[in-house]
DNA sequence: TGCGTCATGTCAAACGTTTGATGGTTGGCC
DNA sequence: GGCCAACCATCAAACGTTTGACATGACGCA
């Protein structure tokens, strides 16, 4: 027990690593979506991009597990970039009613603008901390993730836990 | 430049500190939520106790810039916690039609349990990596927070930002 | 061949949040 | 005292997401 009896709870509760971690990863988000507003792109445009141009031919389904969101969520996102011309949904060769998504001309245009800013970003985070304690952070990061992963498989349904208006779980 | 001419965009980049930092903090809060639903709460009514328990009598637009969240969000969850009689609403001595949040003897016996749910994650993080390696992650941490927060200053609105459809900034 | 299982994609509905706008209150300033 | 700006809280509406359910197609196995 690391807790106290004093108190409800103890008054350390937010010099947390995961709190630290909560308020770094909202800090980094918060900045990213405004600077790639200028742009026209949203951050979850931009991660599901960057997503399928790095795996193209991509479906919807192993999409929404990537990106921890509902297919539905990744539906909706590719249904507007695909009406912005970013996006393209041509059938799956082996499987029929599979789609297969692939980048257009545009949408790699728009992601290499996009990518330009974030790994601005990045480049001033890296700078701030010298390349040493980066890389060290990033290893860091990974084991944090590395050791949840461990305790607790990603759900392959991917589905977000979620509660009922009177708190019994749903 | 860090970039590439080639590809429209390097492949290094889901290496990058920022992606394992998104990853990190959605594994930590995706566990957090599946352990505090046994115990019916969410993430968010956690968070909302332990800021008030802190800070008791906090206002509630005070609040929504701490959890960066918009007063209406906080004023939902404000009204579901009232309603399970963790959270009360005191007018405030000096500011007529400011409300005051406060703990109710519920509301404290609810965030004990919960944050020793909360307590025992983060014990199982910092086991995993040693406690020189965790406190130095915080501080690692809590420089980026810094570095993001000199370059761009949180806003006092803490508006979201969001965009619209057509992808024109709103 | 036929059956059961699994996965994908889509639809309708509910939920939570943000957005935009309004009324009420406090405090500073002329 | 009177005016104006700033702040808090709240309402209605729009948006995005999750939930639950369903139909379709592919694969393994008897």
């Amino acid at each position: 027990m690391t807790l106290h009896d004093e108190g409800p709870v103890g008054a350390d509760a937010l010099d947390r690593v995961t709190w630290a971690l909560r308020r770094a990863e909202l800090a980094v988000t918060a900045l990213k979506e405004q600077r790639l507003r200028s742009l026209g792109m949203a951050a979850a445009h931009y991660s599901l991009l960057i997503a399928v141009h790095v795996d193209p031919g991509l479906a919807g389904a192993e999409l929404a597990r990537r990106l921890n969101v509902t297919p539905q969520a990744v539906a909706s996102l590719v249904a507007r970039l695909e009406g912005r011309g970013q996006l393209e949904r041509r059938p799956h060769p082996r499987h029929r009613h599979v789609q297969e998504l692939h980048l257009t001309d545009a949408g790699r245009d728009a992601l290499r603008k996009a990518d330009s800013v974030i790994a601005e970003i990045e480049q001033q985070i890296t700078e701030k901390l010298d390349t040493k304690s980066s890389s060290q952070l990033k290893a860091l990061l990974d084991q944090v993730t590395d050791a949840i992963q461990q305790v607790q498989p990603a759900d392959p349904l991917n589905r977000p836990v979620t509660l009922r208006k009177d708190g019994t779980p749903g």
